[in-house]
RNA sequence: GGCGGCAUGGCCAAGUGGCUAAGGCAGAGGACUGCAAAUCCUUUAUCCCCGGUUCGAAUCCGGGUGCCGCCUCCA
């Protein structure tokens, strides 16, 4: 088996040799804090997470480098509207970027540096840059000089020639080529700003990553990842910055991009009024099946967003708890011990399956990160899994071979692991509070009720369903016994 | 205008040359159940159109149609 990635940088799939065996350093774009994180920031923090959960479950160490943006215009003009000091305002939607990245099942990076705390390594790498003889200053501005870098629009496939043509901004006459970009700003009154060779000022938007990605991970790191609207100019003036700067490339040799969130068919945008933050949704469903339904495509696909299919794979994702469910209820509902009861080809045939979804969800991962695909192997585990558990209702109420729940042990484990590797199931393991008081009222009702039953009174023990139904608690009469859960 | 992507059953979505085109949701039928729920079984596709290459194409090539994205801050 061996990973395949997508590098954008030659446009195919690739495969993975990092730079280290053993370990892999990558770099993501975070975000810019001027707000709460909205739907289509949240698709890049869920992929790359799964890459990397991924990467550590095939043995590799990972060193996940992702950045905020805390110094940058839309922040400042933000600040200035709500009279907060700039450097504040972000840090406050640092604060709220955990919170809901958390909320995703997102683990923090190994690092998350911010612009603020590296404005010396940004000015160092704009000075080599200007040495090198790729930039220039001018009344206080530094920009990056595209036409004496060679390789400029390597990644993206573009010629200057072409985008020379395209350029719809209004050139600044001051610039050498249309195309060059500020890698420094000189400050304008009441703007935050730092010293520099250069004057007071702040860093253009794309030096930052090229800085704290090579102070972090160095020239030649394995991967980049970012949404593809980052691909030009973002990613591609990153790879002018660090390739000027210390002479030498690839800057980063697997380039990795997802693909866009529409909502309604329709790029996501404030003037079209299908705007959404994350908190917005999140208030309506469970950030598992956010997470779920982001999974559920290809990461380099469009994904389009509504309600519709929210709920459509919310009731997919319940299928695979139901799954665990019913696994667990097989393990602590039924008694084990010596038996009479022979399941061996039953059981045998279950861990032919465990060992095939293993091996095929391995696969699909290995093929560029094909979690479409892995999670239909965690549903064909699921099914055969409540296959097995069909076979055993005709023995209920007498004692099964301890075989048996050691092989339901194994699929549960395997199940939850390789959920895992997807971000899934990671409340299974919460401890229910409640000094289980809940837990002591629900034995008494099922009681209740099952007197009923045993005495055919259907009026009463439908009534207590319903009643708890109405509340959103499902009671389950299983051959294993009664079951009940909050929907 | 330049560059790139996509088009698979009612819906979502894998599959990029070859056994019966994954998986999920919805629908239909059946089993189980006192009735349910959960679950299992069965069932639903001439892969946008037209040409071409090939023994063989959803999959490759050419043309067409439709949709989307980037080229400007944007995940």
């Amino acid at each position: 088996m061996t990973l395949k990635v997508y590098n954008t940088l030659n446009n195919r799939k690739e495969e993975f040799i990092p730079r280290t065996a053993g370990k892999v350093d990558m770099y993501v774009c975070g975000p810019t804090t001027y707000n709460l994180i909205h739907l289509g920031n949240a698709r890049p923090l869920i992929v790359f997470d799964t890459v990397r959960r991924y990467l550590e479950y095939t043995g590799y160490e990972v060193n996940y480098v992702q950045n905020f943006t805390d110094i940058d215009d839309k922040i400042i003009n933000r600040a200035k509207e709500e009279g907060m000091d700039p450097l504040a305002l972000a840090d406050k939607y640092i604060k709220e970027y955990y919170k809901d990245a958390g909320a995703l099942g997102v683990r923090p990076a190994t690092v998350h540096p911010k612009v603020s705390e590296h404005l010396s390594e940004i000015i160092d790498m704009i000075q080599q840059i200007i040495d090198n003889g790729y930039a220039y200053e001018v009344d206080g501005d530094v920009y990056f000089g595209v036409s004496k870098f060679t390789g400029y629009g390597k990644l993206s496939g573009r010629k200057l020639e072409d985008m020379q043509a395209g350029a719809r901004i209004d050139v600044d006459e001051r610039k050498q080529h249309p195309m060059d970009f500020a890698l420094w700003k000189a400050a304008k009154p009441g703007e935050p700003a730092w010293d520099s060779p250069w004057g007071k000022g702040r860093p253009g938007w794309h030096i930052e990553c090229s800085a704290m990605a090579n102070k972090y991970l160095g020239i030649g790191f394995d991967i980049h990842g970012g949404g593809f609207d980052l691909i030009f100019p973002h990613h591609e003036n990153e790879i002018a910055q660090a390739e000027a700067c210390t002479g030498c490339g690839p800057f980063a040799r697997y380039w990795m991009h997802n693909g866009f969130i529409t909502v309604n068919e329709e790029k996501m945008s404030k003037s079209l009024g299908n705007f959404f933050t994350l908190r917005e949704i999140l208030a309506k469903y469970d950030p598992e099946v956010v997470r779920f339904y982001m999974l559920s495509t290809h990461y380099r696909s469009p994904l389009d967003f509504d309600d519709t299919k929210l709920e459509m794979n919310k009731k997919s994702l319940t299928r695979l708890h139901n799954a665990l469910d019913n696994i667990k209820a097989l393990i602590n509902g039924v008694s084990y011990g010596d038996s009479d009861i022979s399941l061996e080809k039953e059981i045998k045939s279950l861990l032919d399956i465990l060992g095939k979804t293993e091996r095929e969800f391995g696969e699909a991962m290995d093929d560029d990160f094909n979690t479409s695909l892995a999670v239909a192997c965690l549903f064909d585990l699921a099914r055969e899994a409540n296959a097995f558990g069909k076979a055993l209702d005709v023995h209920a109420g007498k004692v099964l071979p301890v075989t048996v729940k050691e092989t339901l042990e194994k699929v549960k484990e395997k199940f939850l692991q390789l959920g895992l590797v997807l971000g899934l199931f990671q409340q299974e393991g919460a401890v229910p509070e409640e000094s289980g008081i809940i837990e002591k009222l629900m034995n008494v009702l099922v009681e209740v009720r099952q007197e009923a039953r045993a005495r055919k009174d259907w009026d009463t023990a439908d009534a207590i369903r319903n009643k708890l139904g109405q509340i959103g608690i499902v009671l389950e009469d299983t051959p294993q016994g009664v079951r009940w859960k909050q929907k």
